[in-house]
DNA sequence: AATGAATGAGACTTCATTCAT
DNA sequence: CATGAATGAAGTCTCATTCAT
């Protein structure tokens, strides 16, 4: 019935006794996201994750202490993956406002960061009071620099044109409930929806509120 | 030791030892939306619902079989709640496309629907793999109809004016990811976010697409 | 290894389904001493007790919500057993002052009381810091009653005879770390050392100090 | 997350790298006594002792080759502490065999011997059934010898006065029992009950014995 | 001589489900 | 219809012990 062959992952070397402890965090993050996807945040048990990273059961504990601790770490993870992401899209200089604001949007769907596995451990946290909790703590600051960064670039490019009648913060909102509403879409209907899809709607979207900037994507032309 | 007061609602007549079955459904459906807002949808258990409709522990099984009975059923009352409030609305024919669309959008965000409480279950069914599949089936005919009908609506409302660059199929795919992603900010930040803000975002969200026919909200002018 | 089998004990109606809860939590506490009294106080566990019990797992936590309070309402137990039986001993108005003194010190050495069994749970709440907090709690009223009925004893038996110089305070405070001692040496070395010999100990004790009243037990004579 | 810190104890040197054996045994011996009044016998860990220690988690084990050893190797230190200074105090041939035995009770509430931190690992091994037998075995020896050098002090006394229904036997019985009966008050309520307390009522105790020998400890005169 | 990562058995507790009453 | 005692599997976490380094 239940599958009890370990599902070691890595090589021997990565799986092997007494292993720094910076790998085995990673390994196990690994095996939590893993394991969030296959049997949702509730049917993730210390078990499922250890079995994955091919481990035992102690182990975990002995790393996070506690497995809502191990969770928050794995969300902190997911966190600063896509933060590091956007930032580093960011970086190059010599862009403009509007080109940093679809870098912004593509690090987003960028397929490392909106991946059904990832995106599950992330509405696995929003479906549970508790966990949402967690979630408010850990992205307030992350998500308010994004904030301030996004918007930034809107009155930037509001500048650039004749937008008099758009409002950056509106527009702002929108596109932020279009990231989370479009992940959503990707997460259950994995089959029928992808990030690209995502991208080009975001762009559609866009070239509405900034027709001087974005240009709409026409499918198959 | 120290026994817990239940919380039994409603009159006493209700609570009665014997209430006709759909009474009983409703009581227990009702208590089932109240514990998930509350422990989530995995820190529900038979117990806390029962406690909290004021009714003992076995009888919730005997209405519903199982626990994954149940909370389907839950799940399906406010989808049909859904699906009759949105239907309700477009009812009056002397409406225009535009005032209909305007009617589904004002239904996704009515009181009645958008409050914390059933957010909590939607995404209580959004976060676990398991669950996802029930929702999936179950919204599938309910979610179908809803798109027919406003893509229809777009498709009419594009007809009207000068919008040969607009395609309502995009329209509309961002029209729906809004909708999922303001129900999420009203989840996780209800005390920043309401319905209201929603229905006056989407409105500007629609000006965007359809001047001709929709005037954006300005922020107390 | 471990025995598997279930030592269900009483009748088989006793150990039916569905008993009312006091028959289960006299029956689980019987079981817990007879666990303390084999496996210790930290060898007690949920498994050992409803194994002695008969019972399944889950039944422990269903009527004491804890192990931490089904250990504590099983030393409560004893507490007033010890409570209710020199209460008893004492209710007969006839006694003299030296009798009733001598009735005290025999419901400590009765066989009801003191048995290996029964001291085991004493001496393990004694042997551990958050269970000795426990006791201290728990026997704080009934300890002090029995101190002032017995030193109020002393008193009475000191105005009887030629005791200027025995201080009661002094006695009763001997004589109750004679109890402890002696309810030591019965738990360590029961076949050296019973309630009898502590009696006759405690009598030349007694003999000593008001020779007017008691007598000195003499050893084979 | 948070690193407890090391609660390291002695100076730098003893804590060393390369220590000697019997340093790092008596260091840990200490630590286990510390670590016992602290969270109890059972609460006592491989872990907790290593850490009051300042050591490292393996090192426990391969000092003492297990827990079960290590607790027993703590327990004989503190028999041998206690015996050698009993026989210390005797060792003074100029004493009278009523200052002898004075001096072997004061051995046993001097401050060295008698204190809550040590007590508490006395009362541990009495709470558990398997300590109990290590115990056992432990003091066998050196409890009979104690007894051989008291019962001969009092026949020695009882042979100096006018005691002839004094028996020896029976006082030393109780005198026993009376320094466990005062080990446990001042273990329970240590600040309510001292070794001083303790010293004074078996003063009083063996002047009702022995009135020709020993005079009562009259309260603040 | 010393470290600390790793193991795995076992503890307490929770809970969906069953069933006598 | 309804109650609530009872079951037993499963989850989280602890810990003595082992062992590579």
């Amino acid at each position: 019935m239940a599958k009890k062959t370990r599902e070691r992952r890595g090589s021997a070397t990565t799986a092997g006794r007494t292993a720094p402890p910076e790998v085995r965090r990673a390994q196990l993050i690994d095996a939590t996201i893993d394991s969030i996807a296959q049997y949702g945040l509730s049917g993730t048990t210390m078990s499922t994750v250890t079995r994955i990273a091919g481990l035992s059961q102690g182990i975990a504990n002995f790393h996070f202490q506690s497995k809502k601790n191990m969770l928050c770490e794995t969300l902190r993870f997911l966190a600063e993956e896509h933060h590091d992401l956007w930032k580093a899209q960011l970086a190059d200089s010599s862009l403009s406002s509007a080109e940093k604001l679809l870098a912004i949007v593509d690090a987003h769907f960028h397929a490392k960061i909106c991946n059904p596995r990832k995106l599950a451990v992330w509405f696995g946290f929003f479906g549970e009071p508790a966990h949402r909790d967690t979630y408010r703590e850990l992205v307030k600051d992350i998500d308010a620099e994004r904030w301030e960064v996004s918007v930034g670039l809107c009155r930037a490019i509001r500048e650039q044109g004749k937008y008099e009648s758009v409002d950056p913060d509106s527009v702002m909102r929108n596109l932020e409930a279009l990231y989370d509403g479009f992940f959503l879409n990707i997460l259950i209907y994995p089959d029928m929806f992808s990030g690209d899809d995502a991208k080009r709607l975001v762009r559609n979207f866009l070239a509405r509120a900034f027709p001087e900037h974005f240009s709409p994507f026409l499918e198959r032309s």
